[in-house]
DNA sequence: TTGACAAAGATTGTTAACAATCGTGAACTG
DNA sequence: CAGTTCACGATTGTTAACAATCTTTGTCAA
């Protein structure tokens, strides 16, 4: 049956959206107001968000393989929504990079190239060690369960040996530092390179360590609530370059093109 | 005729789009090879970014205000084009941020609150500053000609005192900071920091300094090309404190609702 | 005069049919 | 047998009509 790790019969778990960024606390000026980030309903009556959630979801699992097509007509029944919403959920991915657009060929799984992999990794460089500063400086001010809450799930789905879980989460850690802060910029921010790095980690990575390594997460948090800037950092540097050193930027996996509908269609 | 900045007859000056951003240089790891960020369209055939250009650049001009009205039919004839195209480019545009759609009642241009625009800042405040600092470091590498031509841009147009010229020169240079990274993910950040300044500058900006301070551009760079980061950061963080405290953030500028679509209407 | 209510107009959301393009495979030719 | 061409099927792009919703305007009554 094939054990690959690509479905190609869009297996999109179901339910479990709605993951809002909680508002309050701006970061460097924390001003105690209603910030406009969690509001009930960002895009009101656009249930396309449906749509992307589940696609984002499925690329954060590496489910969904790179290069894989994603058809109109599939989407359609998948969601058994009209092909309308189907295209403006594909606009909104390919926005966001997720997914590319060819012109009168159709949606497929971006696929990273080296290139395009050392550029997530610097911009990540740029941005999350002064992130984590930042939170470790002011982590007296802003609401930490969230972390705390992630890094037990991570534990029990590393017990239960969860690996789609696993991966996800994994990533998904980062872009809870970033919703820590309270800041929409830099959730989106981290939101889209924390989704590219699992694209790449599924290209280039080793078979083996797709996750991040086993403990490091628990240590950064600790640093933060230690209101240890400077370790946070540390940490989190060596973290980031732990990850992109088990990559091997050679040999990528193979593309899979559109093997993946092959083997999904039925 | 009432001299005011709005317009609400969607003055999108024609022409100059395709400002791409340059390949190349990917900033931590500089390895000389084509990235993908440049290249001749990334989207093909889809001319809707045609519109989006055109929108962005109205508001990065602020002739565009806050609030107005988008109205689907007005943006055909504007544009030419049908209606599916119009509301794609919508589409993206409120996935930006730049305008907010809401259900039923059309798109209109965001209007940030305060509580958005202590994140924009903060934001940009975690961003720039590393950011100016590893151009500073690696300013050996890359090319700084767009910087350098840019510059030039700006002062011509205080020359001339073209206002909207100022305007939206004075914000791209912090896009084309970005931009001389040759990193895809950090130019659109901050692009979309960018714009959104913008907006918060027309909102809450004293009348007058709409514009950066004079020559605090120059400065930076000039800290850049001597390979100064310290300098280099330093200046960057008070010239973007500079930008923020000249906003008076209690009494925003009359949000302008429909008044300006019946202003502008004919 | 002010308020509520209702109908008309305008605007957006949705659907379905049509057009254009691309990929595939069979048939044909050298 | 290899290579090319053509036609068919499948998929995406576009358009226009229809449905749903909101806004406005006019009327009526308190």
């Amino acid at each position: 049956m094939l054990g690959l790790r690509l479905i190609g019969d869009y297996a999109f778990t179901a339910s479990e959206s709605a993951k809002e960024i909680n508002p309050e606390s701006s970061l460097v000026s924390s001003i105690p107001q209603q910030s406009s980030v969690g509001k009930t309903d960002p895009n009101p009556g656009s249930n396309e968000n449906f749509i992307v959630e589940r696609i984002y979801k499925a690329v954060m699992e590496q489910r969904l393989a790179p290069n894989t097509k994603l058809s109109e007509a599939r989407l359609c029944e998948t969601f058994g929504v009209g092909r309308m919403r189907v295209r403006r959920a594909l606009l909104l991915l390919s926005s966001q990079g997720l997914i590319e657009l060819q012109s009168n060929r159709g949606a497929y799984v971006a696929c990273p190239d080296k290139s395009e992999a050392n550029d997530v990794f610097a911009a990540r460089m740029l941005i999350e060690p002064p992130l984590v500063r930042q939170l470790a400086q002011s982590s007296g001010d802003i609401d930490l369960t969230v972390l705390i809450d992630h890094i037990a799930l991570e534990d029990a789905a590393r017990e239960k040996d969860e690996r789609t879980e696993i991966i996800r989460l994994s990533g998904e850690f980062h872009t809870k530092l970033a919703q820590a802060t309270g800041n929409k910029f830099i959730f989106r921010m981290m939101r889209e390179l924390v989704t590219r790095t699992s694209l790449i980690v599924g290209l280039f990575g080793s078979s083996q360590n797709a996750s991040c390594p086993d403990d490091e997460h628990s240590k950064i948090l600790h640093a933060i609530q230690s209101q240890n800037p400077e370790l946070a950092e540390k940490l989190l540097i060596s973290h980031l370059n732990h990850i992109q050193s088990g990559l091997d930027m050679e040999s990528r996996q193979q593309p899979q093109d559109d093997l993946a509908t092959i083997l999904g269609s039925d």
